[in-house]
DNA sequence: ATCTCAATGTCATCCTGGTGTCATTACGTA
DNA sequence: TACGTAATGACACCAGGATGACATTGAGAT
C-alpha cells in the first residue's frame, strides 16, 4: 500500500527535506512550489493525502483548503505553516483541514500523524476510485464526472466497476461475460457485452464516438484509461 | 447536536477547568479521576469523545488507549499530556488516539480539535440526527419535520434511524433485511421492505412519489439524502 | 373471554425502464 | 475487394419497484 502525497509549500528546503524523508518512509511524494500548479497535480493525480503550506505565493491556505474541500470532500490535508497561532490553528482545523502541524516540526511527528491521517480516511482505493475526472464512491454506489453525478444501471455499474478495477489492463470478453451473467442465462451469444458498454460509453465519455476512458481492443474486449 | 464528553485525568484543577469551559461551548461533560471510574462510565454512559491524560494514577494512557480501541473502535480519543516527547506523541498516535494535545494547552485550540475529532467521527452513535428539515431525536425517540412531529411505528423507525445512520451510504437490501428481522421470521420472501419504505414515504416526504430523503436504487437497496 | 385498532406481512396489479435481440452500418485488415 | 468484428439504432420483453387492497397478528381496553 504505496500512498501517494501531494506536498505543496514555497519553501524549497523544506521540500527537499521532507520529500526526502517521506520517500524514505515509503510514500511517493511530489512537490510543488505554489497553488497553481499543486491545483493542476491534484487535478490530474490521484493522489491520497496533501500537505498544505498555510502561506503561499499565489493564495492564503485556509481558502485553498475550503475550495478543495468543495471538490474532494475525501482527500486528507494536513495544514502546515510557521504561525502558530491558535487562531490559525482553530481556522484551520474548521477550514475542513484534518490536522494541523506547526513549523518547525519533528519529521517523525509529522509522519506519525500522516500515518494517522490516512488510517482514519480509508475509502482511497477499496471504496472510492479516481480515474481523471470520473469518480466512483462504492459505498455510495455514486459514479460523477467532475461534480455532475451519473446514473448507471445495475449493469452499467457493475460492468464499470469491473472495467476500472483492472484499469490499464485487458478485461478479456470471457471476463466481462462471466462477472455480468454468472449463472449464464444467455444463450444465442449475441452482442449484448457492446451494448452495455455502448450505454457505458454515452453516460460517462465527453464524445462517445472517440471514447476516452473506454478503449475497444478488437478480437479480445476492453481496456479501461489508466 | 449536544455531544458529550467523558475527561478521564487525575489533576483536578485541570478537570474543573476544562469541564467549565466544555460545557460553555455546549459540550455536556463527565469528568473521572481515574482509569478504574473512567471505565465504569465509559461502559455505562454512551459518550461521544474521550479526552485521556496520558499519566493516571492506575494505569498507563497508551495501555489504556489500546485497550478502548479493541471494545470501542470508532470512539474518537484526544489524548492528554504533559510530555512533550515526539516519541510519546508518536505511540499515542499509532497507539489509536485520533489527536494528541499537549499540556499546557490553549482551551480554544483544544475545542477545535474535539469539533474536528467529532466531525470525523462516524455519525452511527449520533444522538441526534438532522438531515434538512428532518430531524430525529434518538434519546426521545421522536422524529419531526421542521417542527411537526411524526408519528413512526417501531419498524418504520428502525429503518429510518438505519437509513439516516448511514445517510450518503447505499443500505443494501440484504442489509435492511437483517436489520429489521434479525436473521428469521419471513419466509416467501414479498416486498415487505418496500411496503415499509412506502410507509415512511408518505410519513417524511413531501411528495412521496418524488422521494427526497429515501432514493431508490434499482437492484441494490436504498440511500438516504446526505 | 371478546372487541378494537394499529402494526405488520402478503398478494395482485400496474408500470417504468433495464435488459437482450436483431438488422444495419461502419471500421479495420488481409 | 471481401471478411470479420464492433458500433449503432430500433424494438420487444420482462424484472423489479411502486402501489392499493387486504389478511394476520398482537397489545390494550372492556
Amino acid at each position: 500500500m504505496n500512498h501517494s502525497i501531494l506536498i505543496i509549500d514555497d519553501d524549497t528546503d523544506i521540500l527537499k527535506v521532507l520529500k526526502a524523508n517521506l520517500e524514505l518512509h515509503g510514500f511517493g511524494v511530489i512537490t510543488a512550489e505554489s497553488w497553481m500548479t499543486g491545483r493542476d497535480i491534484l487535478a490530474a493525480l490521484n493522489q491520497d493525502l496533501l500537505l498544505l503550506d498555510v502561506m503561499l505565493p499565489d493564495g492564503d491556505g485556509f481558502d485553498i483548503c475550503r475550495t478543495i474541500r468543495k471538490e474532494r470532500p475525501l482527500l486528507p490535508i494536513i495544514m502546515l505553516t510557521a504561525k502558530d497561532k491558535i487562531s490559525d490553528k482553530i481556522i484551520g482545523l474548521d477550514g475542513g483541514a484534518d490536522d494541523y502541524v506547526v513549523k518547525p516540526f519533528e519529521t517523525l511527528e509529522l509522519i506519525a500523524r500522516i500515518k494517522a491521517c490516512l488510517r482514519r480516511s480509508k475509502p482511497t482505493d477499496e471504496e472510492l476510485t479516481a480515474v481523471g475526472d470520473l469518480t466512483i464512491d462504492k459505498k455510495r454506489r455514486i459514479v460523477s464526472i467532475k461534480t455532475r453525478e451519473i446514473g448507471l444501471t445495475p449493469k452499467e455499474y457493475e460492468l464499470l466497476c469491473f472495467l476500472a478495477a483492472h484499469r490499464g489492463e485487458v478485461a478479456h470478453r470471457e471476463d466481462i461475460k462471466k462477472l455480468l451473467w454468472k449463472e449464464h442465462k444467455i444463450y444465442s451469444w449475441s452482442r449484448v457485452i457492446d451494448v452495455h458498454i455502448r450505454h457505458l460509453r454515452q453516460k460517462i465519455e465527453a464524445d462517445p464516438s472517440e471514447p476516452y476512458f473506454i478503449i475497444t481492443i478488437p478480437g479480445v474486449g476492453y481496456r479501461f484509461r489508466e
